[in-house]
RNA sequence: GCCCGGUUGGCGGAAUGGUAGACGCAGCGGACUUAAAAUCCGUUGGCAGCAAUGCCGUGUGGGUUCGAGUCCCACACCGGGCACCA
């Protein structure tokens, strides 16, 4: 046994012995509890490893560990999410094949982690990109099609040109392509799309139970978005143009629009035809007569029945459209306060209105909508952006005033999210109201707002701010949006607040059948599709006219091909498409077929590779329900939160619907999430100059370390950023070892800071957990000769003197260690360990060489190579066996602590005058209150402090402190 | 704007409402050595003082408490997420 840490001389040994060993293959034994440990599903990039990586993989590492010597089936595992853009994208780059790339750079990764000693049970390892593991990703896309969750639609999707690819909404950032920066446009193709808002409300409501940072679980509650409104129809009024006042109450005149409109479409219809456009200059005229007096009221439909009557004549029809539309709202009881309404540019209502308008307002509105859909989301979605409209010409009718408001159309109402139209009170709704503010429309107070908001949102000084409100709003600063004030203006609801208001109203709304209440989500549908290569194939077969066919069972896989050129193609097509061979295929029923060529996104894959870990090489089923029932739930999930919302959502809802289909017996994966901290790497900038573009999110130009040595020290500027290959900032695990060794770094990654907070990596504080090494095997190895390995028969139950002492450390120690990591207390655990053999060599110099002290010595060298394993396991091993132990600390049992021992016997005691520390005082640990109070009263310090005082009170907390109270 | 985190010595950090700064890095002093490295011992929040000791001190301002880094309120700054979601 080594008597100094020289890694390079024994921790090669171990970790072959290991190996040689299998010593890290899960193992089910009866009665046995098992634990799940797993890292997030790592992509291995061509940089390799990071120190980064290392920091999660070594915390994991430890709990497997841990637990493993606690006597679990411990089930810790290792695979590569192999499939996906960021491996496509550098296989394009390097021109070589993504397949053998991932390889390669698997096979390094495999390299470094078994050079920190980290206990994966390798033969159950895979890549998503294996066809034996993506033959199941095809079968529970056909589990998901066959469930009706998974379907195909034609839809704006939003097109990074640079990477020749549709992104899914969670890909854009800023509405620039979350990879590459590339502003997103938007495109219109046929994609496949899995139901994941089916199961919003049970995504949601199953947060509750998981023990999950709360910040992620807020994040998710925040992405599913749910809102509890009333979703009702309002019906579209036809008025002259923009002369008849807003407010007017319903069924008033028809107008010359509406007319001109009739006209104009018999004119089209019917043009070829002499005698019908005779018979629409008829019409024409009939109607024209008809404006001066009997179009009021029901005056209008009866005109517009009449028309349909003539109409048939020519064959000609009515534009068959609705003149309805439904809006959502969360604040139904601000009704009374609408004063317009708003359609998305994309409405499908706003068609009809264009052919039922004046060609004028016709072409504004298509003129709006074209600038809309032209828009990139980046613009649309920047900052403080103005509020930009059209009014189309038409009105609808507020159903609870039975009055008309007008019909806008704008973008900041969107499409995708509820009806894609809303009703607006500028009064109560911050976005409504800067609308109405730019476009001169008006704002009908909902109610009264109080002094503060008054005073504070006031542009001009005046005696009654409420007045001044209460008649012109728009001299207010915003609009007041509460749920607490009563409603003024409001008919029968007046005086109530939102509760009752909108309980009511909403029972006013259904009972009438306008609407119902409602509950919206702000989750969309997952977009599945990528029009690229190196993903796994989606298993569908289209007929001759389009219709969809799973690909049987028993055929799948759907390999995907090799080809020599994946890029893919300008027009967007995935590269599979170029090949007859997979495109051509047969349906099931034996006709012609054509193969989807899309791929699914790399999220597919990483929904389901933890249960696959379970039976990694069953060829019958993904895994054997059994099995999984064996050993889900992932007890313990660790990664970075930059997946808080993607992934861990995904892989939830794939769960639950394997839940409903009888595969796995649990409704969630992972009941114990930990999100580690990032390592920063010191990266150096400098100043852009003339000309040069900086990159998105970035105040200066990354730099090499070399340029930066070159620089004058001024112009560079040094910043904390994650570390990554293209940061040119990192520090690999390999040098770290090389240098301090595999242990001294893995106990350096667990030391440096709590395992959540982001660390600013320094490799200069390994050389003090190398020096702790070295000094716990010293330590030991002083030890080795006269270590007795049945002390446990020889143990004085409790020694006093120096083995008291002894036993009291290594006990503490025993105590703290498994405290400490069962609450990912990382830092403190090692700090722990210091802590104890700091003491137990203090201990060490004053023996007096008793024989008790002998046997505490060793059953502290022993618990000490035993609390060691967990974080330094290649240490622990070589003290193991130094001391003449057989096996691997791995298969030794964890020790477990006697708190009796533990205990201190004396303790020091806080004498405290006025909450202000005076003195302290060492006493027995069991004196009482009594006993404390009086050695504090008769401490000469605290005499001092009390002259000319009256003691008021005393307080004795037992072991820790007394507190005089005195004035 | 909204939702999460965070702010403690020169640095990383520790501290179930009970002695703030454990443990480590760096620094300083010393031992060993011809010397250096390695190792070991000691020391290290600030101010005043020869010292004993005193005062100040956990982003800022209030509050609760015998006692606050810790709990409550308000604010500032830093980091992350979401962002016209009706």
């Amino acid at each position: 046994m080594l008597d100094r840490y020289e890694p390079a001389e024994f921790e090669p040994k171990w970790r072959k012995r290991w190996q040689e060993a299998d010593l890290f293959a899960a193992r089910i034994e009866e009665e046995r509890p098992k634990f799940y440990v797993l890292d997030f599903f790592p992509y291995p990039s061509g940089a390799g490893l990071s120190v980064g990586h290392v920091r999660n993989y070594t915390i994991t590492d430890v709990v497997s560990r841990l637990k493993r010597m606690q006597g679990y089936n411990v089930l810790h595992p290792m695979g590569f999410d192999a499939f996906g853009l960021p491996a496509e994208n550098a296989a394009i780059k390097a021109r070589r094949h993504p397949a053998a790339m991932i390889d390669e750079f698997a096979a390094t990764y495999r390299r470094q982690m078994d050079l920190v000693g980290l206990s994966y049970d390798w033969s159950r390892s895979f890549k998503s990109s294996d066809p034996d593991y993506y033959r199941w990703t095809q079968w529970i896309f056909e589990v998901l099609y066959r469930r009706g969750l998974a379907y195909r639609k034609h839809a704006d999707v939003n097109w990074c040109p640079k990477d020749k690819t549709a992104l899914a909404n969670e890909e854009v950032v800023g509405g620039l392509c979350e990879r590459c920066g590339t502003p997103v446009e938007k495109r219109a193709i046929p994609q496949w799309f899995f139901k994941i808002t089916e199961y919003a409300q049970r995504l949601l409501d199953d947060l509750d139970d998981l023990d999950w940072p709360e910040g992620i679980k807020q994040m998710q509650r925040n992405w599913i978005g749910r809102s509890e409104g009333v979703q009702f129809r309002m019906r579209l009024e036809w008025h002259a143009g923009d002369k008849t006042p807003v407010g007017a109450p319903a069924q008033s005149e028809a107008g010359d629009d509406e007319l001109r409109r009739l006209e104009a479409e018999v004119r089209a219809e019917a043009a070829p035809d002499p005698a019908a456009e005779e018979k629409a200059r008829q019409i024409a005229s009939k109607f024209a007569s008809a404006s001066e007096d009997v179009l009021t009221g029901a005056g209008m439909s009866q005109a517009l029945a009449e028309f349909d009557k003539w109409a048939d004549q020519f064959e000609v029809k009515r534009a068959d459209a609705p003149d309805t539309f439904e809006v959502f709202t969360t604040r139904i009881d601000t009704i009374f306060g609408m004063t317009f309404c708003v359609l998305a540019p994309e409405h499908p209502l706003v068609e009809t209105i264009k052919r039922r308008v004046d060609p004028a307002r016709r072409t504004e509105i298509e003129t709006y909508q074209a600038m809309a859909r032209a828009e990139s989301d980046a613009s649309r979605q920047s900052e403080d952006r103005e509020k930009t409209g059209v009014f189309t010409g038409a009105y609808a009718v507020n159903p609870a005033t039975g009055r008309t408001v007008p019909a806008w159309i704008a973008d900041y109402v969107l499409m995708g999210y509820g009806t894609g139209a809303i009703m607006a009170v500028p009064a109560g709704d911050q976005r409504d109201f800067e609308f109405a503010l730019k476009f001169g429309l008006p704002v009908a107070p909902i109610q009264e707002p109080d002094d503060e908001w008054l005073r504070a949102n006031a542009t001009s000084q005046s005696g009654d701010l409420l007045a001044d409100y209460l008649a012109e709003p728009k001299n207010f600063k915003g609009a007041f949006v509460s749920k607490d004030r009563p409603l003024i203006n409001a008919k029968e609801y007046t005086g109530m607040a939102f509760g009752e208001a909108a309980t009511a109203l909403g029972e006013w709304i259904e009972a009438c059948g306008l609407g119902e209440r409602k509950v919206q989500y702000r989750l969309r549908d997952w977009l599945i599709s990528r029009q690229r290569y190196w993903g796994c194939p989606i298993p569908v077969v289209y007929g001759q006219d389009g219709e969809e066919f799973l690909v049987p069972e028993g055929q799948l896989p759907v390999e995907l091909p090799d080809v020599d050129n994946y890029e893919p193609s300008d027009d967007g097509s995935s590269p599979l498409s170029r090949i007859p061979e997979f495109v051509n295929a047969t349906t099931p029923d034996g006709r012609l077929g054509r193969r989807e060529t899309d791929t699914m996104g790399g999220f597919a894959c990483s929904s389901w590779y933890f249960l696959r870990f379970i039976d990694p090489r069953n060829d019958q089923a993904p895994w054997d329900k059994r099995l999984a029932a064996e050993w889900m739930p992932v007890d313990c999930y660790v990664g970075g939160a930059e997946h808080a919302v993607m992934h861990l959502l995904y892989a939830r809802f794939w769960t639950k619907v394997l839940f409903d289909e009888g595969l796995v017996s649990v409704k969630e994966p992972f009941k114990t999430l930990r999100n580690q901290g990032q390592v920063l790497g010191h990266t150096p900038y400098r100043r852009p100059r003339e000309g040069e573009r900086l990159d998105v999110g970035e105040d200066g130009i990354l730099i090499s370390r070399d340029e930066a040595s070159t620089l004058p020290t001024d112009d560079v500027t040094w910043k904390w950023v994650r570390m990554s290959k293209s940061k040119g900032n990192v520090v690999t695990p390999d040098e770290a070892v090389e240098q301090f060794g595999a242990d001294a770094l893995r106990l350096f990654e667990l030391f440096i800071a709590p395992y959540d907070a982001d660390v600013q990596w320094d490799s200069e504080g390994m050389s003090g957990t190398a020096r702790f090494l070295g000094r716990a095997l010293r330590f030991v190895s002083e030890f080795a000769d006269g270590f007795d390995r049945d002390w446990r028969s020889k143990i004085v139950a409790k020694g006093g003197g120096v083995s008291g002492d002894v036993r009291r450390a290594t006990h503490q120690a025993i105590l703290k260690a498994t405290e400490d990591i069962d609450r990912f207390a990382f830092n403190t655990y090692v700090s722990g360990l210091m802590i104890c053999l700091n003491r137990l060599m203090e201990l060490k110099r004053s023996a007096t060489g008793h024989e008790d002290e002998a046997t505490a010595f060793s059953e502290a060298v022993e618990c000490l190579a035993l609390l060691l394993a967990p974080g330094a396991p290649h240490v622990a091993d070589e003290m193991w066996e130094g001391l003449g132990l057989e096996g691997f600390t791995l298969d030794a049992r964890w020790p477990v602590a006697d708190p009796e021992l533990a205990r201190d016997d004396t303790v020091t005691i806080a004498v405290q005058v006025n909450g202000k520390l005076r003195d302290t005082l060492g006493m027995h640990a069991d004196a009482d209150r009594e006993a404390m109070e009086a050695a504090a009263l008769s401490s000469e310090k605290i005499k001092a402090q009390l002259e000319g005082k009256t003691v008021r009170k005393v307080i004795v907390v037992p072991g820790k402190l007394v507190n005089v109270v005195a004035n």
